[in-house]
RNA sequence: GCCAGAAUAGCUCAGGGGUAGAGCAACUCUCUCGUAAAGAGUAGGUCGUCGGUUCGAAUCCGACUUUUGGCUCCA
């Protein structure tokens, strides 16, 4: 009986991913005989390989090595496992300064293994396909050429690196391909430009973000919409400076160890300013503005505070990484009784939340205590307990990372799937044992004793920026009705119906529908194509035959048409679809 | 930050050592139209910025800015 058998789907897979990186490492060194090899282990979706190459690669090298790669898969090479022992490694490797390097990371007493396969022997734990007759020549394309540290170390040196996607068979490289193109047209940078809903400005400023007005108006049902379920589910709002002065920073120990994710300082008075990366310490400012009871507790103040974050040039990304964003940012300040209920609660709540959007699947990620960590263990215990219970009772999945937390306390992270199944880590609830110490933030207990609260750092969206960048993926730009910028254009056959557009268009505003009537000197079916590409969800196409009959034929941004009666029942559909954010329309 | 690619009209893009092109959008005029593109015309660019090479640079070279993909997947 065969090895291979026994595989998984995904173990023989990675394997013939794995077997390609050989393939093509084989390849690249038949071009340049001279270059060093590093690794080449297989990723989720192909595989690559790091090179030291005599020269920079370029695009048209790719196809290239593609074509002596179906050279070596189609020769039918056998891999050949071989056993060897330290030096004779050594010695089949002395011209590969990487292969050296890695056979030394090897531990003592682990046996050493070559694979070999016609010109290409590679240090290497296998497992690999038998020979390269198993490849499918048709199910692999080299994607493109980036860099990489040796061991992703910075001061290392950059190598160059091939990647390539690699499949079972032709079809899945052609599905993957496909997805690829669908991921390219959701983008949501190339969404924002073409719905014109934000823009960045090179002159102004790398990473931060022009909401134009269509965006502005999404972002305003946003936060409309959050703001009226946070005060129904019991928080107040608070307003707090964008800038504090150093003492603030010094305090909370952001200048300490945050002090490279900030903007620098603004000298002022003789003393300086920050914009502030995080919202906590200027809520902490307000707690301890009065002595707090026990009575008081717990309270939870929400703020969409607008923060400041030095990242790395190159680490920017649309609206998925910036350097200025607003989160949606609340703190919780709870006696110890109340971290169940409240843990609970807040879980609840951002569950609801990413379901009024849309999201269904969610994931949860409970990060425990690292080794390095502030705050009594007892804290820990408690706090982390409350976390997993309020999961387990709320029947999430979920996956715990030991250790994983921040040194200040352990937290939940919800991650969220999209339309087409990208996971994005959207909401946290985070608990905090190292501000309330250097704040010494206290409350009043029954027995009049001083305690410290417990502090709970939660966002539900995470930031504005990035959520809405995420919602413009998974919709595709087509927003439900509740959300979209517009939700009616009114279109009108002739210019004879103008004047009736335009009252109809008065009426759907007064009524808080974002309506518009398409009153320009184009053609009728020319509106249509822009409602369309604007993506609207409700046409009305208004001629002499609505104005007779007062009933309206709506077409929806599908190409469908439905007859929604008169005047007031197409309100009243449209209340109740916008009302109740349905998402179909 | 580091490596590599890119930057040409509002947008999408072509071109390329001899001085700038298309489609769409905009503007003007004509058409008044029944569910995704009516016709004609006009205007629009220091070819990202700065420097160098050259008789001549948008084109070649360098720096900078912005942007894209990487820099997490471990023989």
């Amino acid at each position: 009986m065969n090895m291979a058998d026994k595989l998984s789907p995904e173990q023989k897979l990675e394997r013939k991913r794995h077997s390609m990186a050989h393939v093509m490492a084989e390849a690249v060194l038949d071009m340049f005989p001279t270059a060093q090899i590093a690794i080449g282990p297989a990723i989720d979706t192909g595989f690559y390989y790091d090179f030291d190459l005599p020269r920079q690669l370029v695009n048209d090298d790719l196809a290239v090595i593609e074509e002596k790669m179906k050279e070596i898969i189609k020769s039918d090479r056998k891999f050949v496992r071989t056993e060897v022992t330290r030096d004779e490694a050594r010695e089949k490797f002395k011209d590969q300064k990487y292969k050296l390097e890695l056979l030394e990371s090897i531990p003592e007493g682990e046996t050493v293994t070559l694979y070999n396969q016609g010109n290409f022997t590679d240090l290497c734990r296998g497992p690999h396909v038998e020979s390269t007759k198993k490849l499918d020549p048709r199910s692999f394309k080299l994607m493109n050429i980036a860099a990489a540290y040796w061991r992703g170390k910075e001061s290392n040196p950059m190598l160059t690196r091939i990647y390539g996607t690699a499949w079972n068979n032709k079809k899945d490289l052609d599905a993957y391909l496909t997805k690829l193109k669908d991921i390219e047209k959701r983008d949501h940078r190339k969404l924002g430009k073409e719905l014109d809903l934000f823009s960045m400005h090179e002159e102004a400023g790398p990473g931060l973000v022009y909401w134009h007005p269509k965006g502005a108006r999404i972002r305003g049902v946003i936060e409309d919409f959050w703001r009226k379920e946070h005060y129904k589910n019991g928080y107040e709002m608070v307003y707090t400076p964008h800038v504090g002065k150093s003492w603030l920073w010094e305090t909370s120990g952001h200048l300490d160890f945050y002090h490279d994710g900030m903007y620098p300082p603004m000298e002022m008075d003789k003393a300086d300013y920050y914009a502030k990366p995080m919202n906590c310490p200027f809520h902490i400012m307000i707690y301890n503005n009065t002595k707090r009871s026990y009575r008081d507790l717990p309270l939870r103040w929400a703020e969409l505070g607008t923060v400041y974050r030095y990242e790395k040039a190159g680490a920017l990304h649309g609206l998925l990484r910036v350097r200025g964003f607003t989160q949606d940012d609340a703190h919780l300040f709870v006696t110890p009784e109340q971290v169940d209920d409240e843990i609970l609660t807040v879980l609840k709540f951002s569950l609801n939340m990413l379901h009024s959007f849309g999201f269904q699947e969610i994931k949860a990620y409970l990060s425990t205590r690292p080794e390095k960590a502030v705050g009594e263990p007892e804290r820990w215990a408690t706090a982390t307990e409350a976390l997993k219970k309020a999961i387990e009772k709320e029947g999430l999945e979920y996956e715990v990372d030991e250790g994983g937390g921040a040194f200040y306390g352990p937290k939940i992270d919800l991650k969220i799937k999209d339309a087409i199944g990208r996971a994005w880590q959207l909401s946290t609830v985070q608990f905090d044992f190292n501000l309330p110490e250097r704040f010494n933030m206290t409350f009043t207990d029954k027995d009049g004793q001083e305690k410290r609260p417990y502090m709970i750092h939660r966002a539900l969206l995470g930031s504005i920026e990035r959520f809405f960048g995420v919602l413009l993926e998974h919709y595709a730009g087509a927003f439900p009705a509740w959300l979209a910028p517009e939700q009616v254009k009114i279109i009108p056959v002739g210019d004879n119906c103008f004047d009736y557009c335009k009252e109809l268009e008065g009426k759907l505003r007064m009524e808080e529908f974002r309506a518009s009537a398409d009153l320009s000197d184009d053609h009728m079916k020319v509106k249509i194509k822009n409602a369309q590409l604007n993506k609207v969800p409700y046409m009305l196409v208004v001629g002499e035959k609505e104005m007779e009959s007062g009933e309206f034929s709506v077409r929806l941004r599908t190409g469908k048409q439905q007859k929604w009666g008169d005047y007031d029942s197409f309100v009243k559909k449209l209340h109740s679809i916008v009302d109740s954010h349905q998402i179909e329309l």
